[in-house]
DNA sequence: AATGAATGAGGATTCATTCAT
DNA sequence: GATGAATGAATCCTCATTCAT
């Protein structure tokens, strides 16, 4: 059965494994044994590639942050005005592929690891840095000094939308949870109309 | 040594224990022993007293949420204005007393713990529901129809700061965090001036 | 609320208590705690007039054996003839009093319980005797030499019976169990017409 | 030191050693850890091969059970006459790998366990069922419809020596057991020469 | 006489992790 | 590459027992 290159299959079913059980559970309190059978594995295998649950916990974190991150940067590509710029973040932030209930979850429990592992806590560091950096980059044009507030503000609403998303594990839309937080940016661009 | 009519006193001292814990430790994967070694008795007692370490939670939760629903009615009371009691809301919400590390750090864990316990679910739903209406209340006479729109996202950019906050980990002033949140009011208000 | 004199009447409760405890539970296995509370005392008190936990399973055992010994007793004095006495004492070990779930059960885990406890093999091997000297006693002017063996078996099978009737937990008619039982004494005796 | 294949030996060597500490504590108030360690492993290796105490127990009690399932089968398939059928059944009842101190002790707290747990208790009325099958079976050539009478008090008779021997710990030959429910049967069947 | 308060000791169970195969 | 075997450590929880009131 041993294959050869299986290593990065592996990993990458280890890493899915863990979010959908920390979806399933609710929290950290899993163990690496469900995590490996959800992966179609021993948990001695898992161990042999990660390390270490921590470890397993931070790849899971990478992957899902580094999803992210190429959604937004993407969507950023395709935008041509600042206003598209700064819509494009909220909308990636929302996409389909981050909003679900399991990747919800994650980010929920992903910051109470943060209080805990200091590796875990410098990577949502980044993120939140890359998010803001993003969002003031885009509304500068538009609010000047006003920006760097904006963005913090748009930032934070971001994370309480998802938090409260969490609670409520209904599959609501998540052009809706988008939409609030464009609101909100409409509204501090003075363009209170929609 | 001992006395009679402990059970509140120990009770009070378990619950508050167990914020500082969790603070301390920053999950909910803190031990019975851990609290009550904290509270200054053995874990037989805090399990008398308390029947499980669910239930020692969940207490924690409740006195967490009232020790915020207080404030924030005490609040209500001083203000005269629709615009008084929004800003009464958001103020409170970020007292001294409520925006403590620790308070913060539990105040995450019980979204956690609200994903796997009904009863933790309840609690926070109530403290949310709750909230969301005084805050529409509060905005109905300045917004109309815009009220329940904007206090969704008024609460949801108060837990979005908190969520933040449980990283830094700094002592920030308190002040600030709602000043955040209070420009955000303004914007909404049209008082774009500050 | 405490009064004089109540000793006799709590530890009379706590013994029977016990034996209806242990007849729920179906082992030894209970909590003093719930021995006190069927008996409408705190464990405490329990503790108070007993010492512990195993003084008062022997006083239990005391209680059931001293019931039993005294309906024997009773029965053979009102049997004229040898063959009376030894029917009295069949009929005595199947008594409506004797013969109830909760005893029945009792008797079982007072075995279990002499395994371990020497106060308790010593009370149970005293009823043996007892009641195995009763059986010759009555069986000799009848059987001779065979008295002896003939008694052992006896004894055996009400212990037999006792021990099968733990399982069924029925209300099987005691007066069924007492009729197998002189049955076979009946044969013994050569009277092999009924 | 892992080996392959380790499952059924773990587990034939906790049977054993449950069985053997049962016997030497008298009851089934019994440490997994002592068992364990008595089939010299730690206790966290039988959670991982049984799930759990109980299972032990029941494995311990199936083990018993069918060891003397076996016996009397190669008992009866000796005998030719319905009379050695008869005396075949009892003599395998008492025969020297049954008819041990730990063994009669285990078979003692097997009906304190029948109490409590449903699965215990359908194996012991299993046994029971088959027991008296196989006598009415070899009794009915000889005693016709008093057979099924002298079954039920043949087998409640077997039951009443096994405890009553657990009382006493001695080495009793068991011939000595196997002989005084022998005389009982030659005695039914008319034949009290012997 | 009676009990709430309090704890030490112990036990079942779980789990991350290691290792030989 | 993959896993069954194995365990030490930890944790929740229970309970008999003691003590001050």
């Amino acid at each position: 059965m041993p294959k050869l290159g299986m290593e990065p299959i592996r990993r990458a079913a280890l890493v899915e494994a863990t979010i959908h059980e920390i979806g399933a559970q609710g929290s950290l309190d899993i163990t690496v044994k469900a995590i490996a059978e959800r992966a179609g594995m021993s948990s001695a295998l898992a161990h042999h590639y990660f390390g270490g649950k921590e470890q397993i916990f931070l790849a899971a974190m990478r992957y899902t942050l580094s999803v992210y991150g190429s959604e937004v940067s993407a969507a950023l590509k395709k935008a041509k005005t600042p206003l598209e710029r700064a819509e494009a973040i909220v909308t990636a932030s929302f996409s389909s592929s981050n909003f679900l209930p399991d990747v919800i979850a994650a980010w929920l429990n992903f910051y109470v690891l943060a209080q805990t592992v200091p590796d875990a806590k410098r990577l949502l560091s980044i993120y939140q840095a890359r998010l803001r950096s993003n969002l003031v980059h885009a509304l500068r044009p538009m609010l000047g000094t006003r920006a760097p507030d904006v963005a913090s503000r748009l930032a934070a609403l971001i994370d309480g939308v998802y938090l409260r998303q969490s609670l409520v594990k209904s599959d609501r839309d998540h052009a809706i949870a988008a939409q609030q937080v464009l609101q909100y940016l409409h509204v501090e661009l003075g363009d209170s109309s929609k």
